[in-house]
DNA sequence: CATAAGTATAGACTATACTCTATGCTTTAT
DNA sequence: ATAAAGCATAGAGTATAGTCTATACTTATG
């Protein structure tokens, strides 16, 4: 598929696409048989890569720390132990970042609950 | 307690405090006794501003996010249903994002899984 | 009492992540 | 065949959230 119709599949705008291409995290391959032009083609795992993209940027990580998720789960054989000791990190982030989220959450419902009350 | 004591107490750099009180999230007070300078004073309550600012940031809300949170916990009466919904569909994206950190911590954990695997 | 440390303000600078514009070429539709 | 739409590249512009520097005044310390 080109493009366009990676756009449509995962919801990002083509440029957003094209400036995850740039930093190295997807990557399209033009038709070697084609010579007139230069158009990328994209398969089933660049819409993987976008996926995991997408939820990893909610979760904020950086576009840097999400390449490396990518890298390690698509490309590598990788097994340093700084390798791992870092994914590990990032799962104890993800667990701290739980707990401000119940955390604000929780202040959220208050705030609601206090709004409601000022309706009385 | 001034800027100094303020920065120690939350974590934050006191250029990062600053920068909050410029966008009005946290308001100093200066002593009206004094008049040699122009220092600000910092209550406790600067201090729950700050650590609720810190735990929205890591959830991913923005700082005019934040700040709406503030003025309706701190200062507001307001009981506008626009307000109380607003809030309620922050409490609704809470919910959404903790769906993909489920996802991300499970792909983190299989990314781990597959770096000790290549260690055989 | 000199000097180091602290405070305030303003503005410049940086990093991240887009987002948009310009240009030029290619393909598709009428 | 011509116009509209799509693709690629490069580079400019924007938004958010800091972070740092310069300047100037004040307070604390040896």
């Amino acid at each position: 598929m080109l493009v366009n119709e990676l756009s449509k599949r995962t919801g990002l705008s083509i440029h957003t696409i094209r400036y995850y291409e740039n930093l190295g995290m997807i990557k399209g391959v033009t038709d070697e048989n084609v010579t007139s032009n230069n158009y990328k083609h994209y398969d089933a795992n660049t819409i993987e890569r976008l996926e995991i993209i997408i939820e990893a940027r909610e979760v904020g990580f950086t576009l840097a720390e999400i390449k490396k998720i990518l890298i390690s789960w698509f490309e590598t054989t990788d097994s340093k132990p700084e390798t791992l000791e870092l994914f590990q990190a990032k799962i104890k982030e993800i667990d701290d970042k739980m707990k401000y989220f119940k955390q604000t959450k929780s202040l959220l419902e208050k705030v609601c609950e206090k709004i409601q009350s000022n309706n009385d």
